[in-house]
DNA sequence: CGAGTGATCAGCT
DNA sequence: GCTGATCACTCGA
């Protein structure tokens, strides 16, 4: 199996997340086509990568090299996937937003019996590792070798150029100006883009 | 509808 | 201590 993005640059990271957009993540039983990714660069240009502050014990598998998964948990309670992109020592890497699932409705529905309908199964970062059924185990592991959790898959019909979208990323407070969002032009498994509010103090 | 908020924790400052 | 690459639920209009 070829991955072009494997080999990609750390500086191209942006055209890597692109060039997701449709392909196929398996993982304990489900499938899903990516439909929403943002890319976050590692080589201290970009303020909203947790990588920009250089390697730490939460953040070392960026460092490491392209193809293994970056989980890293949020707000106490969430968890978000990330795909390492870039050569070892650049920690470039793919936030996997949003993603329609194809295969294994069964099993996504059970692990996200709040999901109001088929489309939002995972859509949202959160939601997609929790319908993978993706947990800290997962953390560092191969995409690419087979010897981990998840697989990847080109996508079966490839994504129409004019369909993808690209806008400022979600909830980022920092570098607004930088459109390293992408997305499957009416999608409905896209969230609406929401500009990131501080919580209300009490 | 939309805005507000609770849950809950690792990693920096 | 504070702050977040979040989600789901509750209000009030």
């Amino acid at each position: 199996m070829n991955y072009p993005w494997l080999t990609a640059p750390a500086e191209a990271v942006a055209d890597t997340a692109r060039d997701l957009l449709g392909w196929l993540v398996s993982a304990h039983g489900v499938t899903a086509r990516l439909t929403e990714v943002e890319a976050y660069s590692g080589l201290g240009q970009d303020p909203a990568s947790h990588a920009h502050r250089g390697p730490t014990a939460r953040n070392a598998a960026m460092f490491g090299p392209a193809g293994r998964l970056y989980l890293y948990r949020i707000y106490g309670m969430h968890s978000c996937v990330n795909v390492v992109c870039g050569p070892e020592g650049q920690a470039s890497a793919v936030l996997l937003r949003a993603a329609e699932v194809i295969d294994g409705l069964a099993t996504a529905r059970a692990r996200r019996p709040a999901a109001r309908s088929d489309h939002d199964l995972a859509a949202g970062p959160a939601k997609l590792v929790q319908v993978l059924g993706l947990d800290a185990s997962a953390y560092g592991t191969s995409v690419v070798d087979g010897s981990g959790p998840m697989t990847m898959t080109p996508p079966p019909v490839p994504v129409a150029p004019e369909l993808i979208e690209a806008g400022p990323r979600v909830g980022v407070t920092s570098a607004h100006e930088v459109p390293w969002r992408f997305w499957i032009k009416g999608d409905p498994t896209v969230s609406a883009y929401r500009r990131h509010v501080r919580r209300a103090r009490r």
